[in-house]
RNA sequence: GGUGGAGUGGCCGAGAGGCGAGGCAGCGGCCUGCAAAGCCGCGUACACGGGUUCAAAUCCCGUCUCCACCUCCA
């Protein structure tokens, strides 16, 4: 079994084989840090997240992943000098909070993230390679600006699949000392008006890099002349991601050998947008929405798919990451469910890996769950606790690859620390008696009494369910809007009774 | 103007010539004191118009609508 992926240079499937035996070479574009990320910038790394643990967990590669910080750039000054703070500053903490956002949706961290202004020697480097091979000029204004000469590269176009001579010049741009107005800056020199800590030193002038020049430098630098993909959200098709190959390739390096882009996260059908607010911001929305389900929300759909935000999508996700949920709890009642790491991972289900190898098929990987938690569910409606713990198991180290995977520890850590032992020790002893009354009510057949405890604690976010064992509590985790529950708190049942009616020897497993 | 993508059942969202992915919601049933959870059953969907084929959401032609990119947006 193969992966195969869809590599936008040739608009086709390719069956992925790394250039070196093994290892793979990851360059993601990350974010430029002018403001707090949306939903729609973090899905890249979500995406992008799954690649890598397909590659690393499914095909046992070692993966290498670089995502760059571009911290420099015109907006960046732009927002710092509107905002009267120092660019540097704003980017740091726009990067901090980046960085916050993906830790909370479970993106494993890159092997390193280089940052723009940290490689300007690096720059220059391809530069003067550039212009020693004719494909760049400085610009003879003495602007300081450092072009790449669009027309001395015949492939030019050829990653988004256009002509040079249907491009529509760019009205906008600031044409001081362009051959051609397509040409684009590989460096961009010092304005006056501009902070002189945003400038550095090259033989061209002081100035800046231009948008582009970053990402092949830091490629090359962590993952060398030539590497195996590059990803990034559609959008970087063109301009960027042409300019990156068009300058890479043009001073003599392989650079990426498979493309990859994923789609948007669209409101309204359209692109988000800065009119829309903070109110998708991920920060805001992890007031509201568990991080586990907003993780399984944008992992859920196809990368190269588009998808719709819509209020209520995220109840939806909630309901489905609530279904998996409920099933590993019935089971972690009967027995222990082994970590995913326990898991491996030729025994995965064969429809669950032939999904993920067809140009990463997310939904039909989160079909394959969603099969196995029914399979599992009737297997423990039926006493059979060995099948159900092989669908648990099974589970679990599908939805490891996915990042959605309920039990990993990485979900139970509360975000905001709140959760302390202490807390959730008094609240067992409280949930404990109020179950206990509930129970001598309803052996009073005071159904009257028993349902009124049952809905004063539904009340509060306290979810009960009658077992054969015994009533279960657990938070109401879709409960109001900042019942958040932590998984920590998941649910609990009275441990005496935990499996003492069921059949025998199914209570070697104590809780999870 | 150029390039690329999309239109699927109440909703989300896969698939891509023949057996209706999966989830959410809904209805019926089992279970339950009643619930909840779970399980079982229930859907005759593929923008429109033609065509090819024994067979078309899937291929071909045409049409409509929407979206993205075309030099600093994931």
């Amino acid at each position: 079994m193969s992966l195969q992926l869809f590599d936008t240079a040739d608009r086709e499937l390719r069956v992925f084989t790394p250039r070196e035996e093994g290892r793979v070479g990851m360059y993601i574009c990350g974010l430029t840090t002018q403001g707090a990320p949306h939903i729609g910038h973090i899905r890249f790394a979500v995406a992008f997240d799954v690649l890598r643990r397909w590659l690393e967990i499914g095909h046992g590669y070692r993966v290498t992943l670089v995502r760059n910080v571009t911290d420099i750039d015109d907006k960046v000054l732009r927002k710092a000098a509107e905002a009267g703070e120092e660019w540097w500053a704003l980017t740091y903490r726009n990067e901090r909070l980046t960085t916050e956002a993906l830790e909370a949706l479970g993106v494993l961290p890159a092997t390193y993230e280089p940052r723009a202004t940290g490689h300007v020697t690096d720059m220059v480097t391809l530069m003067e390679t550039l212009i020693e091979k004719g494909h760049a000029y400085a610009a003879p204004d003495g602007s300081g600006d450092v072009y790449f000469d669009v027309r001395s590269w015949p492939d030019y176009g050829s990653l988004s699949h256009q002509s040079l001579d249907d491009m529509a010049s760019a009205d906008d741009a600031d044409p001081r000392g362009k051959r051609d107005p397509r040409d684009f800056a590989l460096w961009k020199g010092r304005k006056a008006e501009e902070p002189e800590s945003a400038s550095w030193p090259t033989p061209y002038g002081a100035g800046r890099p231009g948008w582009h020049l970053e990402c092949s430098a830091m490629a090359r630098r962590y993952l060398g002349d030539e590497f195996d993909i590059h990803g990034g959200g559609i959008d970087l098709r063109f301009p960027h991601h042409e300019n990156e190959q068009a300058q890479s390739r043009a001073a003599g390096l392989g650079f990426a050998r498979y493309w990859l882009h994923n789609a948007w996260v669209t409101v309204k059908g359209q692109k988000m947008g800065k009119s829309l607010g903070n109110s998708l911001e991920v920060r805001e929305l992890l007031r509201t929405t568990r991080p586990l389900v907003l993780r399984y929300y944008l992992t859920a759909a196809h990368y190269r798919s588009t998808i719709e935000y819509h209020p209520g999508s995220l109840e939806e996700a909630a309901a489905a990451v609530e279904r998996i949920e409920g099933f590993l709890e019935r089971v972690s009642h009967r027995r222990e469910v082994p970590p995913a790491s326990s898991y491996a991972a030729e025994d995965l289900p064969e429809d669950f890996r032939a999904a993920l190898d067809d140009d990463l098929g997310v939904p039909g990987a989160l079909a394959v769950i969603h099969e196995t938690v029914r399979a599992g569910n009737t297997a423990l409606d039926e006493g059979d606790d060995d099948a159900a713990l092989a669908a648990a198991s099974a589970v679990v180290a599908m939805a490891e690859v996915l990042g959605v995977n309920p039990l990993a520890e990485h979900w139970s850590r509360s975000a905001d620390g709140t959760t302390s032992h202490v807390a959730e020790e008094a609240l067992e002893a409280l949930v404990a008696q109020a179950l206990e009354a509930r129970q001598s009510a309803r052996q009073e057949r005071d159904f009257a009494k028993a349902d009124a405890i049952r809905d004063e604690l539904a009340a509060v976010g306290i979810a009960i369910e009658d077992t054969p064992s015994g009533a279960r509590w657990s938070l109401n985790r879709s409960a109001g809007s900042d019942a958040t529950g932590s998984g920590s708190l998941g649910s609990h049942s009275p441990g005496q009774e935990s499996a003492g009616s069921e059949s025998a020897g199914s209570n070697d497993s104590g809780r999870v």
